[in-house]
This record gives structure tokens, C-alpha cells and sequence, in this order.
RNA sequence: GGGCGUUUAGCUCAGCUGGAAGAGCGCCGCCCUUACAAGGCGGAGGUCGCAGGUUCGAGGCCUGUAGCGCCCACCA
């Protein structure tokens, strides 16, 4: 036994998170079966820049949680994984490296990746520009693992996974085929949400609007007799995709236009008039343009009411040099030239002049601002144009699949419980089915070929599977079964589909892939479905949703029982603390300053779900509570007889009512804090366990020190010597899910192996060696020994300070219970003499020694 | 427009089955006390957003309302 004179808290965290690492502290038990395991399907973290405080603050929550099921003896399944493919990665890789993916050229073995970013940048081969990102990716990820180790998570390191390694991608496709072999997964040619940078389709789940200014223009169109009617338009430009006008069918305004034509300004097209009850009277000028397509809307009324696709926006963002074929006239065909090959904002602009110049624009554009689509990642508003694209059904499209899916999550227990509203207000919302395809490169390719016919066409009606036991294939480099190279893109040949799949559509396998699906069928049996979802509230329309709804598909189940959800960090002045927003604290630096202990203190303060304000004051309490921790454990030690010949007192030398009483009030403690954890409240688990540790130092210690001194040969000391050791081990496994560093420090000063790996302290022994212990006994000499304490500092003395007579009236109860402290009382309070009398009002006179210098 | 959360001391927040308003920080005063001065003891400081209601009793329950934050929605 050895604990230290100055115990410290500097470089516990090389010190120990080396330790568990060579003694394997938190490797899973493979052996052990479902039901002693908890198995946690961690987040995981992409793999494009750098970890923020947010990361850290939640991943704590988790471990917290992890550490308390070890220590109630499960075996704790805890991978991580990186998420390293899709979008973030490419940016990234662009941006660091100064390259562009272009797939038409060959790959370059010998390619060197400049010392300097070329600007403008290089343009290299897809796979090229795949091997790039694989390298940057395993830079980023050492760095990660060497964060997480230092803050004390206790995943188990062997258990990695990423989202691009080939085990993923066959796992990935595999879904993906047992979902089309199901006909859960389908291709469709649809209007689709587009960003005109990315060029690539987005999914419903990664919009967002965003306030944009823009203006209503009031624009004439022209009835066959040449009455105007008037339209209001914030995309004049897309007057040549128009397709109809529509109104409300009780509009009666409107009605005696339905069912008649009128012709467009500028390209002089004849287009109906319809009715529609998604039109809105009160709405501009109770009449709308339909384009194919300004919005969403107009999806919706171009498939419901049949209407002709007349699109003029083309994937790059620009009007497409071609004109539709129903603008004719030669005036017609000269005002679209005017706008072929601009951008939105040019033709909007220029169309503007045109319908001014042409007077058929009524009054002044009026400048509002409204809310536009963005892709959440994306820089210009997206567009609607016409792809092919792979669906996931979702319940978008099914009413019958919907109820399925907000029956899962009625299953699911939330934590904390309101959080299951954003979840069944995202199902209930959805328009469509979930497109999974991206026209992007470094991510996990669709397995499919498409045949090509006599005349050079790809039949896309009837995919080419790769079969299971070749996955994962790569089509634009591996061959169909039957083909060979040579009939690539060949008349009577093959061409791969281009496309790779969305990151949500592999992270929405992270169970399967953590628990190794199809890879290890033993492994899987013991872990799947799993116990624990931890993540964040803003995705849970993308991750938990499409996890469910992936599970639901392939097993017919929920893929974990709990799901854990995460608040935000603010910054002081309320924000979420994100890298655009520049507010952002660079974790490794804070828990330096800190230290580990200590940022998971004010982690642990933040109540589940709950979004926390970045706070260093709270790190400096955590900072506080651990050296509080080492001094008083310290304290407990030396007292106790710790580093001496004899053996430290057990339980049975527990007599004295005050001792017995702390035991009792610890027991309280116990059930409240693990009922706490398995309530997933790790906030409530350390309010409580500091408070009691509060109390144990400021009055506990404080009215047995003295006795305690006696020495072991005391039973009055062997006494508190045992409480005292009791409460020390009691406390540090309390704590230990929090500040698993300083709590492990002190545990090694005295008992072998980790505190970790301990057990959780268990209610009954406390409450064999309390025996009939009242709480009261403790609460009311503290609240006593406040009192002198009080007297003392009123009369600027020190605590030191002897009392020649101290006295206390309160009730006979309350008498009753000090009674059972007296002597104890009596000592901490330095006392001569002690009175107890039954007497009102309630007090306490104290009568301390005269100052020296009276 | 619909929904969820939140509003308690100057600041950050507890307060879970309704039973005499709490912690820490900050501020003020005191104390080198045989664990701890990167500490300890004590003090000042609040009509618990507002208005009704239920109750012997409401920070906690009900109704309404306001501010803040977030989620969702077919916002021409």
C-alpha cells in the first residue's frame, strides 16, 4: 500500500489510459452471452476535420453509461468506428491535397500527390482520388483514437470498424441487395432534389431551409381575348418551364378561367388553367405558375394533375442551351437564347429586363425574404431537376410501412422520453421515399451492372446483381459474371451503375457492422439487437431513422432497445458551438488545462438531452472535486492505518451510532445513484454522489477526525476507521463512471487491479454493517457543528477556536438523535463541556475561550 | 401553421412521486485547522416568466399567456 504524501493529478491520464490499454481493461468477453452483455452501437465520428468539445461532451455520457453496466458485471460491447467515407471526406481531400475527381481519366499508379495545393487544382483519376482520401482518413483517425484515449473512454480498441473499409462495403451492399431482392429498394426516374455544386442528388433528411431574400414579381399572362392575367413569381426565370396556372378550385376569381388556356409573356406557350386545392387564394394573386420545377409543390401538382416536364435547368445549375420545343416563335426563341447557358441568379436578372422592356411586368418587383431548400451542406439553393436515382422505401409512399416504423419507435425507449416526438413529427412528415444514390465518388458503389443493347442504350429496367459471394465489388472496375472488360460500354456489353451510395445508407447499418453481420455470426448472436443508440437530437431524422427502418427490413426488429440522445454545447452566448460559426475550443487544449477528470465533470453536468452551456467554471469544480478526491482519500488511508503492519478495520468494528448512521445515509445513496444509471441519468448519478461526498468531508471527517486519531487499538476508532474505509470504497466506485482517472489513481494506492472492473457497490452490506443506522443522527450534528462553526466565524475566530460551554435546545426528537453523536459533537466542536436540553426556540449558545490578546 | 423543450440568486444550473426555496461560481467577511491555501468556515443575495385554477398546502398538477431555443410542415 503506498498512498502518496502529495497526491497529484498531473499525467494520470498517460499514466492510465496506458495501463488499461496493456492490461486490456475494457476488452469485450466474447464468451459471455446476450444477456450479460450491453452492447453500444457508438457513434461514429466523421472523419473530415477535427473533434470539438461537442464530441467530447457526448461520447462522456456514453462512457458513463458504459462504465456503470461493466461494473453491474455485464460485459460491455463497446466498438467505435470512423466515418470516413462520402462528401466531408472528398472536401476535404480536395481542399488539403488540391485535387478534383474527374472519373473520365485513367488512374496514375505513379501519381505523387503535390508537395504544395495547386491552385487551380489538379485533375486526377476517381481512383486516384480514392486512394488520397484512404490516406488522409488513417492520419485523421490516429489523431481521433489518441483524443479519445486521453479523455478515458473506455471502448475497446480492437473493436474498430470504418465506414470505407471493404468489410463495411460488403456489408453495405449486401443490405442493399437483400433490400432490392425484397423489392425494398427500387430505381426511379422522378424529379429529385438537386445541388447544382455537389451535382449530385440530396435526400429529404439533409435539407434545410434557409432565409434568403428574393421578390415577387407580378408578371402578366395573356387570355385568348388579351386580358392579362396576373401572376406572382419569385422565379421569373422559369416562365419557359411553365406548364400551367393553377388556382383554387372555390376560388371564384379564377373560376371561369379553368378549363381555358392563356399563352405565357416573352415565349408566347399556351398553357391551361387547372385547379388544384393545394393553391392558395390568399396567397399573391390567388393564381399560380406551375414550372417543372420551382419547388416542391410544383411536383406535387405536375404528377396529380398529369402535366407535360418542360424542364430548362440543367445539373450544373445553368438554363439549358436548348429551348423546349413548345416555344416556337422566332421572338420566343430569341428571348430563351437570351437566357441558355446563364446561371439562375444572370437569368433571372436578365429576364426581369426582358419582361420590363416588354411591359409585362406589373409594378416593381417587392423584395421579401422567404425560405428556400438548401442541401444542409450546400452553398446556392437546390434545384428539382429529372434523375434516375435508388430509393429505400420508407414509409414516405406507404401509410401501412409509416405506422410500422412509428410503431418501432413507440418500442424504442428514449432517453430522455420527449425526444421520440421529433422522431414520429419526422415520419409523419415524410413526402417520399429515401434516395440513397449519389453522384459522387468516394463512398460505397451500388453492386449492379446494367446490360447495354444492340443500339448502345443501358437497360436500367433490368440490373445486373453482383452475386453475394463476390462482394465487395467495385463495378466501374470489376466485370459482370458472363462479361469480360472488352464489352464495357459495348453495344450487347455492360456499364456499371456510376453512382455510390449515400453515408447514411451504410451508417444506417452501424449495428450490423459493429457486430459483424454475415462476418461473425457468433459475435452477432451475442450482441444484436443491441442495448445502447447514443447520439445526437439533430440526427435523428437521418441515423436512428434509417437505422430503424434498416432493421425493421432485414430482422424485423428494433436494432437496439435504448436510444440516448444528446443535447448540444452552447457557447456562452447560447449558439451551438460549431466550426462555421468560429466558437469553437479545441478539446486536447482544454483537457490539458483541466484535465480529463475534469472536462468530464462539466460533460457529466448536463442533463440527458439537454443542450449545456460551454462552461470552464465547471471544468474548474471538476478540477476541484478531484483533488478533493485524492486528499481525502488520502485522508481516509492514512487515518485508517493504510501503509501500516495490520489489516485495514472491516465492517464488523462499525459501533457507533454516527458511523452507523453515515452507512445508512450511504445506502440511500446507493440505490438513488444506480437507480439514477439505469435510468440513463448519468447527470442525476454524480449530482447526488458529489453531494454525499460534500458532506462526508465537510462533516463527517470533521466529527470523527478526532476519534479517529485514537488509533487502531480504539474500538471508538476502529469505528469511524471503518466507516471512513467503507465510504472511501464506496465513493470511489460511485464515482468512478465519471472521473474514471482520479478515481482509479486512488484506488491503486490500496487495492489490486482496476477500479473499473470492480463492482458496482451493492445496497445490502452497507445495510448489514449500518444496522438500524439513522440518517438523522448524521444530519443533525452536522447541522450542530454548523452552528458553532457559525458562532466562530461571527466572532472572527478560528474554527480552531475551544468552547468553554456549549449548549443546544432544540426538540426532544432532535435531542434524541444528538444524544447518539455526543461525544463526537463534542470534539469536532472542541468542546469542554456539551449540554443537550429539550428547550425552545431552537438554538445553539456556544461560549468560546477568550482571545489570546484579551 | 403544428409540436417539443425551456424560463428558479448577478452567472451556470439542481430541485422525480405537492409538505417550511438549494449548489457551485462571482461578491463580502473570517481562518495557515496534524487530508486538502489550486484550500476551509461563514455571510449577503430569489414575490421560482406572467395570469387564473385545483388543493389544508403549488417551484412541481390543470388552463391560458409571453420570451428564448429546437423539431416538423405542399412558405407561388
Amino acid at each position: 500500500m503506498l498512498v502518496p504524501d502529495k497526491p497529484t493529478l498531473d499525467g494520470i491520464e498517460d499514466v492510465w489510459s496506458k495501463r488499461w490499454d496493456a492490461d486490456g481493461t475494457y476488452r469485450f468477453d466474447r464468451t459471455k452471452t446476450r444477456d450479460e452483455i450491453f452492447s453500444i452501437d457508438t457513434p461514429p465520428p466523421t472523419v473530415s476535420g477535427s473533434l470539438h468539445v461537442g464530441h467530447v461532451f457526448s461520447y462522456t455520457h456514453t462512457d458513463a453509461i458504459a462504465r456503470y453496466q461493466r461494473m453491474r458485471g455485464r460485459a460491455v460491447f463497446y466498438p467505435i468506428g470512423w466515418d470516413d467515407n462520402g462528401l466531408p471526406t472528398e472536401r476535404r481531400v480536395q481542399n488539403y491535397f488540391g485535387v478534383r475527381c474527374d472519373p473520365s481519366l485513367p488512374y496514375d499508379p505513379a501519381f505523387e500527390a503535390p508537395a504544395k495545393p495547386p491552385d487551380p487544382p489538379v485533375a486526377i483519376s476517381r481512383r486516384n482520388f480514392i486512394e488520397l482520401c484512404e490516406r488522409l482518413v488513417v492520419d485523421d483517425e490516429a489523431k481521433f483514437e489518441e483524443l479519445w484515449r486521453h479523455l478515458g473512454l473506455s471502448v475497446d480498441w480492437t473493436l474498430t470498424y470504418t465506414t470505407i473499409e471493404k468489410t463495411t462495403q460488403r456489408t453495405s451492399q449486401r443490405g442493399f441487395l437483400h433490400l432490392l431482392a425484397r423489392g425494398e429498394a427500387y430505381q426511379a426516374e422522378a424529379p429529385t432534389l438537386w445541388d447544382i455544386d455537389f451535382r449530385t442528388a440530396v435526400a429529404q433528411a439533409e435539407l434545410e431551409d434557409r432565409e434568403m431574400p428574393g421578390a415577387y414579381h407580378a408578371v402578366r399572362f395573356h387570355r385568348p381575348d388579351g386580358d392579362p392575367v396576373v401572376i406572382e413569381t419569385t422565379r421569373p426565370e422559369l416562365i419557359p418551364a411553365c406548364v400551367a396556372l393553377v388556382a383554387n378550385p372555390d376560388d371564384t376569381r379564377y373560376q371561369p378561367l379553368f378549363d381555358t388556356t392563356v399563352r405565357t409573356p416573352l415565349f408566347d406557350v399556351e398553357v391551361p388553367v387547372v385547379a388544384h386545392p393545394l393553391a392558395d387564394p390568399e396567397k399573391g394573386s390567388g393564381i399560380a405558375m406551375i414550372c417543372t420545377f420551382g419547388d416542391l409543390t410544383d411536383v406535387t401538382w405536375w404528377r396529380e394533375l398529369n402535366l407535360p416536364a418542360r424542364p430548362v435547368v440543367g445539373w450544373d445549375g445553368r438554363i439549358l442551351a436548348g429551348a423546349p420545343d413548345v416555344i416556337t416563335t422566332a421572338p420566343a426563341r430569341d428571348a430563351y437564347q437570351e437566357l441558355a447557358g446563364k446561371t439562375i441568379r444572370q437569368a433571372q436578372r436578365r429576364v426581369v429586363e426582358l419582361l420590363s422592356d416588354a411591359g409585362e411586368l406589373v409594378g416593381a418587383p417587392k423584395p421579401v425574404t422567404h425560405s428556400v431548400k438548401f442541401y444542409e451542406r450546400g452553398e446556392r439553393p437546390l434545384e428539382i431537376v429529372s434523375t434516375r436515382q435508388w430509393y429505400i422505401r420508407n414509409g414516405g409512399r406507404d401509410a401501412e410501412l409509416r405506422e410500422a416504423l412509428l410503431a418501432r419507435g413507440r418500442e424504442l425507449r428514449w432517453h430522455p422520453p420527449y425526444m421520440r416526438a421529433r422522431y414520429e413529427s419526422w415520419v409523419e412528415g415524410l413526402n417520399g421515399d429515401w434516395l440513397i444514390s449519389r453522384q459522387r465518388f468516394f463512398g460505397v458503389p451500388f453492386p449492379v451492372w446494367y446490360p447495354v443493347d444492340a443500339d448502345g442504350r443501358a437497360d436500367h429496367d433490368h440490373p445486373i446483381v453482383a452475386s453475394e459471394d463476390r462482394l465487395p465489388v467495385d463495378p466501374s472496375s470489376e466485370v459482370p459474371d458472363g462479361y469480360d472488360e472488352s464489352q464495357r460500354g459495348e453495344p450487347g456489353g455492360f456499364v456499371a451503375d456510376p453512382d455510390i451510395m449515400d453515408t447514411w445508407a451504410t451508417s444506417s447499418l452501424t449495428p450490423q457492422i459493429a457486430c459483424r453481420w454475415s462476418e461473425d455470426d457468433d459475435l452477432f448472436t451475442r450482441t444484436f439487437p443491441m442495448d445502447l443508440r447514443p447520439q445526437a437530437h439533430e440526427i435523428i431524422r437521418t441515423w436512428l431513422f434509417s437505422s430503424i427502418v434498416r432493421a425493421h427490413f432485414e430482422f424485423d426488429t428494433l436494432p437496439w432497445r435504448h436510444a440516448a440522445i444528446s443535447g448540444w454545447v452552447l457557447d456562452p452566448d447560447r449558439k451551438k458551438m460549431s466550426k462555421s460559426k468560429g466558437n469553437v475550443v479545441t478539446p486536447m487544449g482544454i483537457l490539458e488545462q483541466y484535465g480529463s477528470d475534469a472536462v468530464r465533470y462539466w460533460a457529466a453536468s448536463g442533463r440527458p438531452g439537454t443542450d449545456t452551456t460551454f462552461e470552464e467554471g465547471q471544468m474548474k469544480i471538476g478540477r476541484r472535486l478531484a483533488i478533493k478526491l485524492l486528499n481525502a482519500s488520502k485522508f481516509t488511508l492514512t487515518v485508517a492505518g493504510a501503509g501500516g503492519e495490520g489489516e485495514l478495520p472491516g465492517p464488523d468494528a462499525v459501533q457507533r451510532p454516527l458511523d452507523r448512521a453515515l452507512l445508512a445515509t450511504l445506502a440511500d445513496l446507493v440505490s438513488e445513484v444506480s437507480a439514477a444509471f439505469e435510468d440513463y441519468d448519468y447527470a442525476r448519478a454524480l449530482d447526488h454522489t458529489e453531494r454525499f461526498f460534500w458532506r462526508f468531508c465537510d462533516d463527517f471527517v470533521e466529527l470523527v477526525k478526532q476519534r479517529a486519531y485514537r488509533g487502531a487499538e480504539d474500538a471508538t476508532a476502529a469505528s469511524a476507521s471503518a466507516t471512513l474505509v467503507l465510504a472511501l470504497d464506496s465513493l470511489l466506485r460511485l464515482f468512478a463512471p465519471h472521473l474514471p482517472f482520479v478515481t482509479e489513481e486512488v484506488w491503486s494506492w490500496w487495492r489490486p487491479g482496476s477500479v473499473h472492473r470492480a463492482s458496482w457497490p451493492d445496497v445490502r452490506p452497507l445495510r448489514d454493517a449500518a444496522r438500524d443506522g439513522d440518517p438523522a443522527v448524521f444530519s443533525a450534528a452536522a447541522d450542530v457543528l454548523g452552528q458553532v462553526n457559525k458562532v466562530k466565524s461571527e466572532h472572527k475566530r478560528s474554527l480552531r477556536t475551544e468552547v468553554v460551554h456549549l449548549t443546544v435546545y432544540d426538540t426532544e426528537a432532535t435531542i434524541a438523535l444528538l444524544r447518539a453523536a455526543e461525544d463526537d459533537l463534542r470534539e469536532a466542536a472542541r468542546a469542554h463541556h456539551l449540554e443537550l436540553l429539550v428547550g425552545t426556540p431552537a438554538r445553539v449558545d456556544a461560549e468560546l475561550v477568550p482571545p489570546d490578546d484579551a
